[in-house]
DNA sequence: CGAGAATTTGAATCTCTTCAATCTGCGTGG
DNA sequence: CCACGCAGATTGAAGAGATTCAAATTCTCG
């Protein structure tokens, strides 16, 4: 407790809807989110919406950034967010490197991005949503934010339709049918699975790949 | 034409359909692209594919090896190819970075992965093709490979669908109509692009957005 | 308790898929 | 030189999955 007096003069907080970085600047830190849910996403000129990357607590936000000289998706919180502000150095890409796990987070962000490529392109809406549940609650469990076979997911309908590339109506009802047939309960941003082999099942995900 | 006795020790061919690098492998080299085209994929046990990136002449094959353990996509030759094989240094990952424009293309590779996240996820087939085409034509043109409005475009309608989410069928169908309306010619291998700005804008890309 | 946000429901519609069959281009072997 | 075979492209018809729009209900929070 005592040495979290040091550590606050790096700790920002954010509301819902507050961007975390904006389209076309260079940021010029990197988060390390303590508590709280954000999201990486694009808007095309009609208000569709897609969200690419989620940040959930623990995770780094994000480490592309180390990579881009502008970031060309803004970075918006889904929820409060406390996180702590770790400065970059702009002007010499290999520090970055040396930070601890720096390196596998950025690999670990990358291939998220391609699961969800094959995801988009490839599979139908109750695979990707047993998909994407799937992989939020294999992130919180190893953040040790899982209790049992439960975890917070503090996302609305809306939240999960612009992630997984469907629309909130239809995420809705695919959800319910997944819920009558018992292989999740979801409810009140609280996500249970009753049995993780038979939602991975449902996921299409191959033996070799990870969540 | 000299020094092409050097370099040549390092030269590697391939042939369509062989892979450059099979799944769950250590890629132990970079491979730089100088005549063909292979793409990175996956496959789901019934047979669905999706692509996950396109290597054109002049790319690099693959960025993304530098920060993963294995390899858990393969990367496939879908014509023949030539490249030149540049050894990895696996136990080191900061010699990578050293190399001349190394992080450029893997910056490039992974913008260019969220593109199409936003595509597979939030594009309807005519924004997607318009989108993919556009993005292949402006490649090929800065590898200098583009003659006045076309260049060379060695895919299959199969692979067209695999990397935009769609079945041949409706990418056959969905060509026809832009093909009818006069936004894109497209035969024999050859793609030609009378008006960039009006594909431009039937991609739904934003004014920020790179192609 | 009231108000706005989020979820749920229904009905109609549309885009894209599926399954087959046919056509075309092209290299190979007789 | 032509017939064969095969991969890719094209076409048609029917159907599935997801979208759209609008309204009603429930939740959440000040």
């Amino acid at each position: 407790m005592l040495n979290q007096i040091a550590a606050s003069e790096d700790l920002v907080f954010f509301r819902p809807h507050q961007f975390l970085t904006r389209e076309n600047e260079r940021p010029d830190a990197l988060f390390d989110i303590v508590e709280g849910w954000a999201c990486r996403h694009r808007l095309l000129s009609d208000g569709r919406r897609q969200i690419t990357a989620l940040y959930l607590p623990g995770d780094l936000c994000d480490p592309l950034w180390s990579l881009t000289s502008t970031c060309n998706e803004p970075v918006v919180a889904l929820t409060n967010i406390r996180a702590t502000r770790r400065t970059l150095n702009v002007a010499d890409g290999y520090i970055l490197d040396r930070q601890k796990g720096f390196s596998t987070r950025l690999a670990e962000s990358v291939e998220r991005q391609s699961n969800w490529l094959v995801s988009l392109g490839r599979k139908t809406a109750v695979e990707r949503l047993a998909h994407l549940l799937l992989e939020l609650f294999e992130r919180m469990r190893r953040a040790g934010l899982a209790y049992g076979q439960q975890c917070a997911l503090p996302l609305t309908q809306m939240d999960i339709a612009d992630a997984t590339g469907l629309t909130a109506v239809h995420v809705n009802r695919t959800l319910q049918s997944m819920r009558s047939k018992g292989v999740l309960e979801l409810h009140s941003k609280w996500l249970r699975i009753p049995d993780l082999g038979a939602l991975r099942d449902l996921a299409a995900l191959g033996p070799n790949d990870a969540v």
